[in-house]
DNA sequence: CGGAGCCTTGAACGGTTTCAAAAGTAGTGG
DNA sequence: CCACTACTTTTGAAACCGTTCAAGGCTCCG
């Protein structure tokens, strides 16, 4: 049985548990599910029925081209929500919701949410703004980077990326190509070139940064 | 003297006037401005001060990189807002907001913004979150975009999209390679081999879409 | 034990950028 | 109104970065 949501260590860093007038209502509504790796939560294409917040794990929002490659949109861990872009923007979802590793997901309906809790909690709703707002800037961003930086540079900007918010997580040089938009291949050279210029050290998948500052000026175009 | 803006022809498409419960206090607010071509509305690294509501003419938002290229991120006309990211991550602007052709902007202050008008008309909010959430599947179709297309792929795209959102407006080579995130060069050339393919006509700065179909095809990667 | 997917390296090809140069065009200020 | 300046248009040629293809060995899971 899942524990009360005012106990829950993941509130303060969600945009809509974190608020008290809200919680209980929270409470009532949500409904637990669990994820193992691999599984998909929702799927391109589907109506969004509410919003979705995560409790524990990796969730990876992958877009598929349709010459069959996959790339990573968003990555989301504990305290995160999901699906709120389809769900706000009144949209089918865009992408794939896949548990990297096991999940376990609180999810709110979207009558709930709407009627409930973002009309009588504005608090909430400036919430969603900034989240929705943060979000944006970061995808503007990311599209900045794709266009006036080489290959080495956004895979040094996705490593120190991928090290601040999910640290100590394995990932596969395809994840981190699906990232950093490249290939495998590229992934690997430019690994290992960093690892030779004694700017980071692999152990397996996990990747551990020992000259930062080598990377963030690399990152950001010598 | 600026009209009422219960009869502004702009508010329908606007999430923050179409509605009635807001308009009045929108009116009460509200400071009209002019710019001409070329000037700026405000500057990367400001900050915000309230929200603006563009009346006529094309601003365009554009990022500096280091190397000094212009990249740009997005294009409004009028009934559009403008500013609204920064203002409601609670970060400072990004970007350079830049008047394309001479403009009138509605300005509305951030605490009347906030306290007056979103916390008392949800509907404000939803309209606010909508909007938030489609530049969001923007900005994240652009850098899927960016990253699996070929320029021509990508120069057919901006071409489809500055002609369905801005008709007849003229564009620089290097305005569209902005945009499409190559080099004004590729962009010649490009157009160049689609005018000879007989998908467009080139009347000085304004393009005449032909075969929008063969565009469209072209655009996905055949 | 078998297979799927990942890791790793090499070599070749090709699309885009980069550099260069000349002519056209638009806008500014005297 | 003209001249000057700055920017755009246009085309050519060369260099280069990164992808693509290929092949071997690896690990992990069923």
């Amino acid at each position: 049985m899942a524990e009360l949501c005012r106990g829950c260590q993941n509130r303060a860093k969600n945009p809509v548990c974190s608020e008290d007038d809200a919680i209980n209502k929270v409470q009532k509504a949500r409904n637990v599910s669990s994820y193992r790796a691999g599984q998909t939560i929702f799927y391109e294409g589907g109506q969004p029925l509410g919003l979705y917040i995560i409790r524990k794990g990796l969730v990876k929002l992958e877009n598929l081209s349709v010459g069959g490659e996959s790339h990573i949109l968003r990555l989301m861990g504990p305290g995160q929500v999901l699906g709120y872009r389809a769900l706000f923007a009144e949209e089918p979802y865009r992408a794939n919701a896949i548990a990297v590793e096991d999940v376990e997901i609180c999810f709110i309906p979207k009558n709930v949410l709407f009627d409930e809790i973002v009309k009588e909690t504005p608090k909430v709703a400036m919430n969603l703004l900034r989240q929705l707002a943060r979000d944006l800037r970061l995808a503007e961003e990311k599209w900045v980077i794709q266009v006036d930086r080489d290959a080495a540079e956004r895979i040094a900007e996705a490593i120190l990326f991928l090290d601040h918010q999910f640290k100590g997580q394995p990932w596969t040089r395809r994840q981190i190509a699906e990232w950093a938009g490249t290939t495998p291949e590229t992934v690997m050279r430019t690994l290992a070139q960093f690892e030779k210029n004694g700017w980071l050290e692999a152990q397996g998948r996990i990747y551990k940064i020992l000259d930062q500052e080598k990377l963030i000026e690399k990152s950001q175009g010598t």
